[in-house]
DNA sequence: ATTTTTCAACTACAATTGTAGTATATAATT
DNA sequence: AATTATATACTACAATTGTAGTTGAAAAAT
């Protein structure tokens, strides 16, 4: 029931996939190291990025030798399902005909849309 | 081809879905009506978010009798295909599986995931 | 014409977001 | 121990977002 996790902004979402994509604890070097391909950013900055993913209940802290890790709190799986729901409520206004029309007028391609509901249909047993 | 249409924040997109189901143009006293009961706000917050949208080329405006009147200038239909394409990148990493698995985990219920396939399956002919 | 009503323009302001500099504290090195 | 390297904390700042008050100008009513 992980409904309404609040909408995280760009970067920080970013910084989550990238934390997602670790086997958690991480450290900021680990994530710096990972992002600076996709985004490259100041470390300063990446730090405010943690500290408010953190103040915003998405991370856990644990500190060893003065070192900060952070874990996930709110997995990527529940995030992806509270923000679809709300993308279809808000951008489709839950009309499933214009969310289908726009994943297949342009928001995937042809194949993806096959693939989508090959994935619908497994999903759905 | 309407790629990357900027997201819109949720109160402009609220004003712009009680636009978009208008017979355009609309005048501000319009849109207050019909949005009244779904997030009432000052008259003053309407007309600001007008110019806001006006500003990011959402709305075209046109003046009769001293009145404003807006239009859309971004389709509905247009700005959920583009909507729909960055979520599915920024969210879900471009990964379907990870898509279809948000919607049947709860981003839709069980019927509507039912409803999706049949209608992408249509829209895919 | 004077008053009142109605709009629109301008201004305001706190919270959020993207970005990073500076200072401070601690650990490692010489 | 003094120096340097490292990492965290604190501060900053412009742009955006949500919200609305104040002012000014024109239209309608008296």
């Amino acid at each position: 029931m992980k409904d309404s996790i609040r909408r995280l902004p760009d970067t920080e979402l970013e910084v989550m996939q990238v934390i997602w994509d670790c086997t958690p604890p991480v450290s900021k070097s680990d994530i710096e190291e990972k992002i600076y391909t996709s985004h490259p950013m100041a470390e300063t900055t990446l730090q405010t990025l943690l500290t408010r993913l953190s103040e915003k209940g998405f991370l856990s802290v644990t500190i060893e030798k003065r070192r900060k890790y952070y874990s996930p709190l709110i997995s990527r799986e529940d995030y992806q399902i509270s923000q679809s729901k709300s993308f279809f409520q808000k951008v489709c206004g839950g009309d499933l005909s214009a969310f289908a029309n726009a994943l297949c007028e342009g928001g995937l391609t042809k194949d993806e849309v096959a693939q989508l509901r090959k994935l619908l249909e497994e999903g759905q047993l």
